[in-house]
RNA sequence: GCGGGGAUGCCGGAGUGGACAAACGGGAUGCGCUCAAGACGCAUUGGCUCAGUGCCUACGAAGGUUCGAAUCCUUCUCCCCGCACCA
């Protein structure tokens, strides 16, 4: 056993890939390949996500993730497109954090680690990266503009400061990500229950841009899924805002149903609210603190099914249309910051309000009902959520509800008691984390002028390096950060410690890439007008709903300050699929299915790798890693790379013109859209041409060649270095399609062929069932179809002796006359 | 619950009205090469039948449209993903 592999092994030896990879991938680098400047040519800016660098390095859906990227970046650029082709580190976060708190390890160290690492890594996969432009995002060259923005933001209000509720664990003495929690308790500390406190907290004005961010999301060439998983996030609906009025003030509710007015039993208003115990009465205090504080305990989200719980607040409102009294409840289930953290109660035709007045016995009345079907309040089993008329809504009775809607609400605008109104799910961007490894929020609080933007030429603020870990944030026990001037006044003032929330860092990063040296401004706006948006976006589908849009909402607003020109960052995106463990589950080290790409890359080789990953199936999809996959896939590169060195070059037959044009053609376009498996098909079928011809013309062999070296850039530089091109195959015109010379001709020749081949087999195996030893097979061929007949090959495929007549050849050999069965497309055949 | 996407041969996975028993790859089997194994080449891989033919059964299930369906429509089952009390 161990003779054999030793024998394979230095077999697979033959092909010395690493020396190659090595060779093309320093080259690349010193003749500065792929090194791109602003100029006339059109341009195609191509972005992957930009990785969080964690300490454990690369694993294949990364490097998945860039494969994908790079092939679709070396197409463009060979296209003759001016590629922006950029690589950075989202290097601020949690775990770099965490490392430092458990291994005693500072974040920047750990930071530094493992940018290495992925540099390293990236480079080994023959990625086609502007590596000058590299960003990461810890350094004060790049946090500094993300305070730069914070401060204009701030000072077009686009930025402020309110109390919300955040999650807290009392023992990390800090506020958590809702990530972070499990099952309302800590992720460190499972004993530990996160409390809901109340805290100041900054937020990025994200709704203004609710309506434009809904409106532009359709025009986005993105996939289907993640542009409706944009809109039901931004979650618009248009209803009417409706006024109670409570101890002589006005208070507002929402609804989409102004048609049920009428129906009103009672008001519920959100436990969270804000202005909660503005009417909670004297005599019912005691009762609501203790509602409050149960379900303190339970305000996790993870409880799916939440049972509807409530206490009445010993107020009432005024109807305002019957003027009648509404008890006013506090409920669980009603959102505070949605709407106006107020609901009217309408049991009769929603469930959530009829399953509470079930629950507190509360009066049921109908409003709107069926045609066809008798309701009664008394025996409802469930709300009634259909259409009909109304009833018990005087002057409204018998109009359909859904005229009765807009007459309503009509009603109401007339008596300045409510108003069309538009309400989104969209909440505004909580960027304060109090955590170390993030960028300073540039402010002071200053005792006498308050809240005070930190003047633009004091930026950066930089992190302070000497700090404290384990105690909540250490920001806040560094006294030489925390304690400055103020700005404004000149006395002593305090700074802010929280820092931002990392998704600022990657909601304008694209940006800086266009200009990333850059030390005067956060970007040159000529540049960034050059190359945005991007064209091509790649990454996982995991940030729909945050990420992408942090980065239009930026990007929008950058546009309303004169930052950029453009509204919409990303053109086009592409989500890839995740690959899954051999064994189908989730790659995990605890699974022990993790596959290192690196570890892929000594064993086989970088461009089988790279070839493998994007042929197992769509990469929009998900797949399974396979151990024979790659295997095969490294045979079949070492296969291409013995062949392609011995090949002789003259003419290309008519048939391998035809064949390698229309591969052209057709790969052109699985490219362009994503289909690479497909194409990978093509050039695979294509080489199996290849490998039957005798001589090709060497210009034929460059187009293959060209198309090889988006999946296998270093063998494909190698060989085609080996037939004297200068320049880089990476740098060469992609191959044009010569339509004349596709002939379809040839493609009925080829089934005709494989036909005859199943036939002469049939014949065969029927014979050899028989008892008949066949050691001749003759063919008899219409004269005009006789070039489709190579006997050569035809023997080679059949394993026998063959010879091919035309059936007018008089000097044929037919003892059975079989030559009269020949059809056109349909050899005769007799064997011997 | 709402929204989105799926279900194809031993497996992965193409295919969206005829040229489909269905690309391509993997696996398996057989043959060739070889002392032998690996590697390589060729063939087979739904069933029956047969000198290259013909038939049947098949693309989650059941119906339907059509001269004709894996492909279009309807209903159902199952799986995956996203959101989740948004009034």
């Amino acid at each position: 056993m161990n003779k054999i592999n030793k024998f394979n092994l230095s077999k697979e030896k033959v092909v010395d890939f690493a020396k190659i990879e090595k060779k093309w991938q320093e080259l690349w680098e010193k003749k500065k390949a792929f090194v791109v400047k602003e100029g006339k040519k059109r341009k195609c800016y191509v972005l992957e996500m930009f990785p969080y660098p964690s300490a454990s390095g690369l694993h294949v859906g990364h490097a998945f993730n860039y494969i994908i990227g790079d092939i679709y970046a070396r197409f463009k650029r060979m296209q003759g497109f001016n590629v922006l082709y950029p690589m950075g580190y989202d290097a601020f976060g949690l775990p770099a954090e965490n490392a430092a708190i458990k291994a005693g390890e500072h974040p920047k160290k750990y930071t530094e680690n493992a940018i290495n690492n992925f540099v390293m890594q990236q480079k080994r996969l023959g990625l086609s990266y502007d590596w000058g432009r590299m960003i990461k995002t810890c350094d004060a060259d790049y946090y500094k503009w993300n305070q730069y923005f914070f401060l204009k933001f701030f000072k077009k209000g686009l930025v402020y400061r309110k109390k919300s509720s955040v999650n807290w664990c009392p023992k990390c003495k800090s506020v958590l990500a809702n990530e972070q929690v499990h099952n309302g308790k800590c992720w460190r500390h499972d004993d530990v229950d996160v409390e809901i406190k109340s805290l100041e907290q900054w937020f990025f004005r994200i709704s203004n841009y609710a309506e434009e961010l809904l409106q532009d999301v359709q025009k986005l060439d993105w996939p289907e899924r993640i542009k409706i998983m944009q809109e039901n996030w931004i979650g618009k609906s248009e209803g009417t805002e409706i006024f109670f009025e409570i101890n002589s003030e006005k208070w507002a509710v929402f609804t989409t149903r102004p048609d049920t007015l009428f129906g009103v039993t009672f008001l519920v208003i959100s436990a969270q609210h804000p202005r909660l115990m503005e009417i909670v009465k004297e005599e019912n205090k005691k009762e609501v603190e203790e509602f409050l504080r149960k379900i303190k305990s339970t305000s996790e989200k993870d409880n799916i099914n939440l049972e509807k719980e409530g206490v009445f607040s010993g107020s009432y409102a005024i109807h305002p249309l019957t003027k009648e009294k509404i008890p006013i409840w506090i409920g669980n289930f009603v959102v505070a910051d949605y709407g106006s953290g107020m609901v009217m109660a309408v049991p009769a035709h929603d469930q959530r309000d009829f399953e509470f007045a079930k629950k507190y016995n509360l009066p049921i009345k109908l409003v709107v009902v069926p045609l066809d079907e008798k309701l009664s309040s008394n025996t409802l089993k469930e709300a009634y959520l259909g259409n009909g008329v109304m009833i018990n809504s005087e002057e409204f009775n018998d109009l359909e509800n859904v005229e009765a809607m807009e007459h309503i609400t009509k009603a109401l605008e007339m008596k300045k008691l409510g108003k069309k109104t538009v309400n989104y799910k969209l909440r505004d961007w909580l960027i304060s984390r109090q955590r170390y490894w993030g960028t300073p929020i540039p402010i002071i609080y200053c005792e006498k002028c308050g809240i005070v933007p930190e003047k633009e030429d004091n930026l950066p603020i930089v992190l302070p390096e000497k700090v404290k870990f384990g105690e909540g944030n250490p920001l806040s026990t560094n006294e030489e950060f925390v304690n400055t001037k103020c700005p404004k006044c000149g006395r002593k003032a305090k700074r802010e410690t929280d820092t931002m929330d990392t998704f600022v860092d990657s909601s304008w990063y694209f940006l800086r890439f266009c200009d990333s040296a850059n030390s005067k401004v956060p970007f040159d706006k000529k540049k960034v007008d050059y190359w945005m948006p991007v064209d091509q976006y790649i990454g996982g589908a995991e940030h729909a709903c945050m990420h992408l849009i942090y980065a239009r909402f930026f990007c929008k607003a950058l546009r309303d300050f004169g930052f950029v020109s453009v509204s919409e960052p990303f053109k086009r995106l592409f989500n890839q699929g995740m690959i899954h463990g051999e064994d189908g589950f989730v790659m995990s080290k605890s699974r022990g299915n993790v596959v290192n790409p690196s570890d892929m890359i000594n064993k086989y080789s970088a461009d089988s790798l790279r070839l493998f990953l994007v042929s197992m199936a769509s990469p929009d999809k998900d797949t399974q890693w396979s151990t024979n996959g790659i295997e095969s896939m490294h045979k079949f590169v070492t296969k291409i790379f013995e062949h392609c060195k011995k090949i002789k070059f003259g003419k290309s037959s008519k048939r391998f013109e035809s064949k390698i044009n229309k591969t052209i053609k057709e790969l052109t376009n699985e490219i362009e859209n994503f289909r690479y498996n497909i194409a990978i098909i093509k050039l695979r079928e294509l080489f199996s041409e290849m490998e039957r011809e005798e001589e090709i013309a060497k210009s034929d062999f460059g187009s293959f060649i060209k198309m090889l070296s988006l999946f296998c850039p270093h063998i494909a530089e190698e060989l085609w270095c080996r037939i004297g091109s200068k320049n880089f195959v990476s740098l060469a015109d992609w191959p044009v399609c010569d339509e004349k010379k596709i002939d379809e001709k040839f493609e009925e020749m080829d089934k005709n062929f494989e036909k005859a081949i199943e036939d002469i087999n049939n014949i065969l195996k029927i014979m050899k069932e028989k008892g008949k030893e066949i050691e001749k097979v003759y063919l008899y061929v219409l004269p005009k179809e006789i070039e489709g007949y190579n006997e050569k090959e035809l023997a080679k495929r059949i394993g026998k002796e063959i010879k091919v007549f035309a059936v007018n050849d008089k000097k044929k050999y037919d003892p059975e006359n079989k030559s009269g069965k020949a059809k056109p497309g349909k050899p005769g055949i007799y064997v011997e």
